[in-house]
DNA sequence: ATTGATGTATACTGATCTGTGTACTTACTG
DNA sequence: CAGTAAGTACACAGATCAGTATACATCAAT
């Protein structure tokens, strides 16, 4: 079977990742995808059998897309951080934060906006945010290898509330310097904890 | 016009407020509120003129409810403080989220919710939302009164900016320890901003 | 006692929702 | 060329949604 450029389950998933993104899940329903998409209703439900099963496959594909956004990021701001090197890494992804909380498109966090409307904690859309959530923490870790801190995990953790809080104050409060705010907080307790390795 | 304990607007406001912070709010219908709160459904249409009028009315209510809920909480914990008395009240505030977040009842804040699910910044839920975390940026900074600092309402932008971390995180992850987290950093910021005043 | 406001019960409208059934088309493959 | 996999168009089921219409009940105040 030879396929155009893009499957149409590739094709099916990103569309419903845009609209459940700009106008919520629970908001956009399956004939506003297929019309977006130009895909008949029976094609999206030979590929998914629900639209749960829809809504889960754009969460991973969101799940990937971001972290590749973020290490993008810390790729292109790392070598702009001035002060203590070590801590180029971690400060690069606070602004690769706030280069997406400031873009024209942002409308918060998926996952964040998923578990909002899957709020039962046993639902499968809320584990798998839960996941993803998990995977951030893990990447701050990876950030912060070049230091020495007395618990990596620990400050790890902080970063990571003090990132959903910028995610957050950013979309309800429509401020495009929460990013920022959580920078400096993160130059004070890296300032604070850690010490560049040898 | 002599009504009972409740008027049946208030019971409507306050059933609708419970099943909406429960199971989200386009994941209530307005027959799931009228059967709970066992009204008729003209009874409501004569109080509200559309769903989004009772939304409306949910979320003022529960603006009211959580700041006396915040309140009370740091007049609960102030004297239980240890460390710089001038940190007392601040600190006490993030042991009433703390108290919050742990709740069996916890499902997030209903604000940071209900604006995931009106993603639009422009959307009347979402402009009430963004309001209400105005209001509790204004009481941080009143509890910072005694302090004396650079930019209060900087500091005060920071502790909410991590508040709703920690609430994101403790829903998204079903982390108790958020707060927790959040007053240690707190902890860290007040440090190394602020000086008891005189 | 009558009036007017408030609430109830129930049926209904019309829109929208997820998901299915069916028959036709396209296109690749053996 | 025959067969198979994938997609399309379109109708439709059955549920649920917000909101309305209508007729009746309750009750307090004049």
């Amino acid at each position: 079977m030879t396929q155009g450029r893009k499957s149409k389950r590739e094709h099916l998933v990103e569309t419903a990742q845009q609209l459940f993104y700009r106008e919520g899940i629970k908001g956009t329903g399956i004939d506003t995808v297929l019309e977006h998409a130009g895909v008949a209703k029976r094609t999206l439900y030979n590929h998914f059998k629900s639209k749960d099963e829809l809504v889960i496959a754009t969460l991973q594909r969101r799940d990937q897309e971001f972290m590749a956004m973020l290490k993008a990021g810390v790729k292109k701001f790392e070598s702009r951080q001035t002060g203590e090197p070590a801590f180029a890494r971690v400060l690069a992804y606070f602004d690769a934060i706030e280069e997406w909380t400031t873009s024209k498109q942002f409308s918060g966090c998926m996952f964040i906006n998923a578990s909002a409307e899957y709020p039962r904690q046993d639902h499968p859309v809320h584990v798998i945010c839960a996941m993803h959530k998990r995977l951030v923490i893990q990447y701050i870790e990876e950030l912060m290898s070049g230091l020495t801190l007395a618990d990596p995990h620990d400050l790890a953790v902080q970063l990571a509330v003090l990132t959903d809080g910028a995610i957050v104050n950013a979309h309800t409060t429509s401020n495009r310097n929460a990013a920022q705010v959580a920078k400096q907080v993160a130059v004070s307790l890296l300032t604070l904890h850690a010490q560049p390795a040898h």
